[in-house]
RNA sequence: GGGCCCAUAGCUUAGCUUGGUUGGAGCACCCGGCUGAUAACCGGGAGGUCACCGGUCCGAAUCCGGUUGGGCCCA
């Protein structure tokens, strides 16, 4: 197992995990191993190809693929064809949109096949894009085999189809009124409707009554244009209606409306007087006739004829809405034709495909477009005084989902799927669906089923799959099944292309009349086409094997939506063709929206692109959140902030993986080597608990993914990860780990770690697959090769062990009580603590606890465990008594104060032990009283030093006294802790050794005697040794207290040695260990020993000894070339002082950083502008600052209420002044400033700088700054020495080790600056932005320039803020660029937000890829 | 207007099936700590009218009815 370095970051490890699956052919193998298994089809419910992706398809697809893996990993043998919906209006107008088409006319002039070439290739593109932006995403589909709607092959079946409908009578063509784009030239489907408010005309038409005077039926409609299609009205049978007198100004006139809307009616129309002259039933009415209102200008209108044309009929679909009577159009709206229809009305339709009205309608209408003729309309009945009230309406109005137009209805011939007639059967297959949520099914499906209509699947365009059909004069029909049936056609070319136009030029002989059949040009719904796809994706009925093989499909997974979409699509052809649902269960997801719970929208810019979100978090981390954010079927409100949560998990889990690499790799632990029965004598309670976690963890996972439930399996592992894993387990086996040695304790601990991780990686395969994939790899030793081929996990019952799980949990209970009362004590966790009485409530709560005894005492790093039995009291606590001196009183008078100070000073158990008893007698003054119990009382307290707390089973007592030796053994842990932070800074290796020198007081060398062996071992040091005045390689000052403390660290530079050791077989870490101890230090040394001088060394047989001379000196090779001279590295080699204290630069004429471009030219006198009001911008203001990301509620106003009241204000306050002035954390201060520079970029600022690849900078231009983005800052140095090579003056400012920087780098003398707390000459603080601005600047007036290497912005910016950071960055450039020097500025990308990303970029001259 | 789903801290959410001590987390905020997993992590604090109204019940975030608001689907 290799011991991992890196840091957690996911677009590198991503980026490698895919061409590792590229490489290695992972997924086919993986595929090809499941062929074995049961079969599972899986089938993708088709997108549109009509742009890249969005948050609601990458989860989508996520979704899909998390299901499909963890199918494949319980051993199913899934087919995982993707498919992608190519045909279709959504490209139509794309396409049209592309090439600046306005209408049909526009595409048949310019060519049809021109047109459809074109959507045939916009698909193609799109299908390609989305492909690639999948697999961003770590789909795992199968790309190479899609299936596309667009082939030959797939409109084959999508034929047999239709011709399953044909042969079973489901298919007929009918001339009904149906929604119509009038854009588009083509009919819809109910499915193609979108609603949204519109604002329409709503007016109150006068029908007159025949044969009565200024008597009228008030008609209300939202349609003005439908008016002249009117052929008779409606009123609701049982509604009671009235005739009222109305009175505006000096005309009165009878109106006849629903009663109960009398009253609205004077409100609206603005009525004087109102009364009601009588009323009458809906049914009355019924047969009562009336003159259309504009009979003169619509000549059919006066030729109508029919019993019930311009009279009133009943219809119990109308409601009280407006004034209860309906217009009946019957040309114009489905409802309206079936009322025309039963009553034998004609359904006039006097409107064309592109909406206007034809001839038929008159000439003064004709030609016009019908929205358009509302107003025109609207004026012709107020001429005609038919006008009663004219207003307008907000509401929901159907649009045509593609070109977002408003819809009409008009009566066309179309062909229908009739739904209607074998509805039951399709109600009957959804109830054999099972659903997720059962609701989805039970509820929605079935509703929209019910109310289903017949399904109109023709279509007036171009880019579709053709409909099939051909037809002769003679009224003869032939629909088409096969593409064998084609090439029968006359004119049929091999591989022809059997879309329109081409298809068109096919035709047949009619086998009745012998006459030439031609095709019906329209093509077909595309929800027809998505419909079929679990069996044209298997090619059916052209092969049947597969189909066999595979159909039904088990699962499929879509958003809501689908629930009229595809969902319904895929169970009516479903039913149609194979009489059942073409699906066992489905999943029905939500939708992402924003966080303010929207639709996303690209057009409105609140749409966020996933792509964007795995090139700066990771695919894993998208991945992650989506599946724990929320339940599938809910809404998903996303935020940017989760994916980073779970980024920060993902960098949780990697932390625990890098530790427990760590110390495996160090001592070659081989997991597979290991059993875990073998070491189950060897296990502690610790594991034991951790192992049952383990099991039960499994076990829970499993059954949330069984129905569906990611989220809860997602959110179980990441529990797992984090709270039982890292903060808990980790801490209890760390010590174990640390120390050297075969030992089997270790062993067991490694065993359960690595079981941990290992489960954690299985069971987060199918959620993250890359991550797991890199750390399986190393893990499990590459074996098997992809972490994707291992078995799906079973929990094994035996190691669940519910006690001991309830036990560990009671620990951490009192665990995180005991760090509380340590806080309120002011102890730290170093100090340890002398003992914990714990007050049970039960004795198998003791039980518990003491089993786990090592692990309470451990963590909390206490000596001593006691208990209480439970109902006992513990009998440390201090007993008082409390005299009651009026019942003393009146027994015993004047001895009453006596009697009370007396029983003070007895010892209180004593007395109470007698009251107990029933009384308590008290010798005064030669007398001997009797104390009754009513003449005390007791109280107990807490002994001095001792607190106490609760937790749920009970309580404790912390017993904090400090003796000599705990303080001892708190020092000397202060000390270990001073000194692993110094091997730290030093960056050495862990298994590096040291020498360590202390200098302290009297008071420390007596508290470090005794522990002079543990310092040494936990610090790995060598020697150890208490002197007057340490010398060291770093030597750093401290206080412990108030004990000043000299610490120095030398690093041995063994570690090479050890490694070249230990690489011989046979030689473990502790004899590698004896052998440096013997002298053998450096690998020089090695080389020049002889086999006997190595046996000289104790502990080292002669076997090892031979081995390891053979290692140095294989036999049949030559003798070695001399070794190249060692570099002996001067480490502490201190740098120029960076900061001079002579010959500073008069500061006095800084140039201003870019002069502002202020024009005093004599402007012209500005136009007399109205000065705004300046209070509602201020408000807005405010609840603007409300409303930011990351500001609450409380700071925005104290923001507001320092004065910070404009934009720009805030834009150019400082962050320390904001934070000051109004008393807010810093970081608020940042982000609130940092949001105003963001988001009002400059509009006379520079434009974003050009970005360059990498090598091509190999000449940095005087004057200007760079930024160099990289993961690791190996660009930026390269540039860096280059321009060092060619003579520039250097300085470098780093995170990292300086004299490891300026041997790896080969920096000579060139000053490097520390950016580290540690207090040393050549180091700065990351907080005292000060001091480095001022070496810089002293560093850049010198003479002739020179370049800064800036590497570690992240560093500065976690210590201050981002704006400071800014703020530093732009005044650094400038001075660059005054000083004609050159500013390196190296970054890692993911380290920072995007947009802080962009703010840095603004500021350079280039950016720099790396 | 109808069907379905949703509403819990500033934000995202758990708990609701089966009513029961003090409604849990994460983010953000404030204070503190830890330090060989460490640009990580931990503890504490503050923050809740469980949308609203009514009902059932000894007891309601939870069950029932209604209202309001949001999402999806329809009319």
């Amino acid at each position: 197992m290799r011991q991992i370095d890196d840091n957690y970051s996911p677009i590198q490890l991503e980026k490698d995990a895919k061409s590792f699956w590229e490489k290695a052919r992972i997924y086919e193998k993986v595929k090809k191993a499941g062929e074995a298994g049961k079969p599972y089809y899986f089938v993708d419910g088709p997108p549109y190809t009509t742009g890249s992706i969005h948050i609601g398809t990458a989860w989508n697809k996520v979704l899909k693929d998390t299901v499909v893996r963890y199918r494949r990993m319980q051993g199913l043998n899934v087919r995982d064809q993707p498919g992608y919906d190519m045909h279709g209006l959504p490209i139509e107008v794309k396409v049209e949109q592309n090439l600046g088409i306005k209408s049909k006319k526009e595409i048949e002039t310019q060519g049809i096949d021109k047109f459809v070439s074109t959507c045939r290739d916009y698909a193609i593109k799109f299908k390609s894009k989305m492909t690639e932006e999948f697999k961003m995403l770590g789909v795992w589909l199968d790309w190479e085999n899609p299936y596309l709607t667009v082939e030959p092959s797939y409109v084959a079946s999508v034929w047999w189809t239709l011709r399953q409908a044909y042969d079973k009578n489901l298919l007929s063509t009918d001339h009904r009124v149906l929604p119509w784009c009038p854009r588009c030239e083509t009919a819809l489907a109910e499915a193609e409707i979108e609603y949204w408010d519109e604002t329409d005309p709503s007016i109150f038409v006068k029908f007159p009554v025949e044969g009565e005077q200024d008597t009228y039926f008030l008609v209300w409609t939202t349609t003005p244009w439908t008016i002249p299609g009117n052929l008779a009205a409606a009123v609701h049978p049982d509604f009671t209606y009235a005739v009222v007198a109305a009175k505006r100004g000096s005309s009165e006139e009878l109106l006849i409306v629903l009663q109960e809307k009398v009253e609205d009616l004077r409100k609206i129309a603005g009525i004087d007087e109102i009364r009601i002259v009588e009323t009458a039933k809906g049914s009355e009415l019924a047969g009562m006739k009336y003159r259309h209102p504009l009979t003169d200008l619509v000549p059919y209108q006066q030729q109508a004829k029919g019993e019930h044309v311009h009279s009133i009929l009943t219809a119990d679909s109308v409601t009280t809405e407006s004034t209860g009577i309906v217009h009946i159009a019957p040309g114009h709206g489905p409802e309206d034709f079936d009322i025309g229809k039963k009553h034998g009305l004609e359904a006039f339709s006097p409107v064309d495909e592109a909406g206007n009205y034809t001839a038929d309608v008159g000439e003064r209408y004709a030609g016009r477009n019908v929205r358009e003729a509302n107003p025109v309309i609207m004026k012709d009945l107020v001429e005609h005084g038919a006008m009663f009230h004219e207003a307008t309406i907000t509401h929901r109005y159907g649009h045509c989902w593609r070109c977002k137009k408003p819809i009409i209805y008009r009566i066309t011939d179309q062909w229908f799927l009739k739904v209607t007639a074998f509805k039951d059967q399709i109600m009957a297959a959804n109830e054999q669906v099972k659903w997720f949520p059962e609701w989805a099914g039970s509820n929605r499906e079935k509703d929209w089923i019910q109310n289903a209509r017949d399904w109109c699947i023709s279509r007036q365009r171009y880019w579709g799959t053709p409909l099939p059909v051909w037809k002769c004069q003679c009224g003869n029909m032939r629909l088409v099944a096969s593409i064998e049936e084609l090439k029968t056609a006359k004119g049929y070319v091999e591989g022809m292309d059997v879309h329109r136009p081409w298809i068109d030029r096919l035709t047949f002989e009619c086998d009745k009349c012998k006459k030439t059949m031609t095709r019906v040009p329209d093509v077909l719904d595309v929800w027809f086409d998505a419909g079929v796809c679990s069996w044209a994706s298997l090619a059916y009925p052209a092969t049947k094997d597969e189909f066999e093989k595979w159909w039904p499909t088990e699962w499929i997974t879509e958003a809501h939506d689908q629930t009229r979409g595809w969902f319904y699509s895929q169970l009516v052809t479903g039913v149609l063709a194979f009489n059942r649902s073409p699906y066992k269960s489905v999943l029905m997801h939500g939708w992402a929206l924003t966080p303010a719970g929207e639709a996303m929208s690209k057009s409105e810019g609140t749409a966020v692109d996933p792509v964007g979100i795995v090139n700066t978090l990771g695919a894993d981390s998208l991945r992650l959140y989506l599946l724990k954010a929320i339940a599938p079927w809910d809404d998903l409100l996303f935020q940017q902030e989760g994916v980073k949560a779970a980024n920060r998990t993902l960098n949780i889990l990697w932390n625990v993986y890098k530790f427990a690499t760590l110390y495996m790799s160090i001592d070659k632990f081989d997991p597979a080597g290991v059993r875990l029965e073998s070491i189950k004598d060897d296990l502690r309670p610790d594991d034991r608990w951790m192992l049952s976690r383990v099991e039960s963890l499994k076990k829970e996972v499993s059954e949330a993914m069984e129905v569906y439930e990611l989220h809860r399996a997602s959110r179980a592992i990441e529990d797992f990860v984090v709270s039982d894993l890292s903060r808990w387990y980790v801490k209890l086996v760390r010590d174990r780990l640390w120390k050297e040695g075969e030992d089997r304790d270790k062993l067991a601990a490694f065993k359960v770690l690595h079981e941990s991780l290992l489960t954690s990686i299985t069971l987060l395969a199918p959620i993250t697959p890359h991550i797991t994939e890199a750390m399986h790899a190393n893990l499990n030793n590459g074996k098997p090769e992809s972490v994707h081929m291992l078995p799906w996990p079973a929990s094994d019952a035996k190691w669940i062990d519910a006690k001991l799980e309830e036990g560990m949990g009671l620990v951490r209970e009192i665990s995180e009580m005991v760090a509380r009362v340590r806080q309120e004590a002011n102890i730290n966790l170093r100090w340890p603590v002398k003992r914990i009485v714990i007050k049970v409530q039960t004795p198998e709560v003791a039980d518990a606890l003491v089993n786990l005894k090592e692990a309470l005492l451990s963590q909390n790093n206490i000596k001593e465990l006691q208990f209480v039995p439970a109902g006992e009291e513990w009998d440390e606590m201090v007993l008082s008594v409390v005299p009651n001196p009026n019942a003393i009183g009146k027994v015993y008078r004047q001895w009453a104060s006596k009697i009370a100070i007396l029983l003070k000073n007895r010892p209180a158990k004593a007395i109470k032990a007698g009251i107990d008893k029933g009384e308590y007698s008290l010798g005064i003054e030669g007398q001997l009283v009797t104390i009754m119990p009513n003449m005390v009382s007791f109280s107990s307290t807490l002994p001095p030093d001792v607190a106490s707390a609760d937790f749920s089973k009970g309580t404790f007592y912390l017993d904090l006294e400090q003796t000599a030796a705990l303080e001892a053994e708190g020092f000397s842990r202060e000390v270990i802790r001073r000194v692993q932070q110094m091997r730290k800074d030093m960056k050495l290796d862990v298994e590096e050794f040291v020498k360590v020198e202390i200098q302290g007081g009297r008071k420390a060398e007596d508290f470090l005697e005794p522990w002079k062996d543990k310092i040494s071992r936990e610090t790995r040091a060598r020697q150890l040794q208490l002197v007057d005045s340490p010398k060291g390689e770093y030597i750093v000052e401290w206080s412990i207290g108030s004990e000043p403390l000299v610490i120095a660290v030398t690093s041995l530079k063994v570690k090479k040695s050890l490694d070249t050791l230990t690489a011989v077989p046979g030689i473990t870490p502790e004899k590698a260990s004896k052998l440096v101890d013997g002298g053998y230090a450096s690998v020089d040394s090695l080389k020049a020993a002889s086999q006997e001088d190595f046996a000289l060394v104790e502990g080292i047989s002669k076997v090892d000894a031979k081995r390891i001379h053979e290692h140095f000196h294989p036999q049949e090779a030559p003798a070695p070339a001399p070794p190249p001279a060692p570099s002996p590295t001067p480490v502490q080699q201190a740098p120029a002082p960076a900061v001079q204290e002579t010959s500073a630069p008069a500061p006095a004429q800084q140039p201003a950083p870019e002069p502002a471009p202020v024009q005093q030219a004599p402007a012209p006198t500005p136009p007399p502008a109205a000065p705004a009001p300046p209070e509602p911008v201020k408000v807005d203001f405010l609840a603007e600052l409300k409303g930011l990301d990351g500001i609450d509620v409380p700071t925005a106003e104290k923001i507001f209420a320092a004065g910070f009241t404009t934009p720009e204000l805030l834009k150019a306050a400082h962050v320390d002044e904001l934070a000051k002035a109004a008393g807010i954390s810093e970081s608020s201060a940042s982000k609130a400033v940092e949001h105003y520079i963001y988001e009002a970029p400059r509009a006379e600022g520079k434009p974003k700088p050009e970005i360059k690849p990498a090598p091509a900078v190999t000449e940095l231009e005087r004057s200007f700054s760079y930024l160099v983005e990289e993961e690791k800052p190996e660009s930026s140095y390269k540039l860096f020495t280059t321009a060092l090579e060619k003579g520039m003056k250097g300085y470098c400012i780093t995170r990292n080790y300086p004299a490891k920087i300026r041997s790896k780098f080969d920096l000579k003398d060139t000053p490097v600056i520390w950016l580290s707390n540690v207090g040393r000459e050549n180091a700065i603080r990351p907080k005292d932005l000060e001091k480095l601005s001022l070496a810089l600047e002293q560093f850049l007036s010198q003479q002739g320039g020179g370049i800064v290497l800036l590497d570690g912005l992240e560093y500065l910016i976690t210590n201050n803020n981002f704006i400071t950071v800014l703020r530093l960055i732009q005044s650094l450039r400038d001075q660059v660029a005054i000083n004609q020097s050159i500013l390196l500025m190296a970054v890692n990308r993911s380290t920072l937000e995007s947009h802080q990303l962009n703010l840095l970029e603004r500021e350079v001259d280039y950016t720099i890829t790396g």
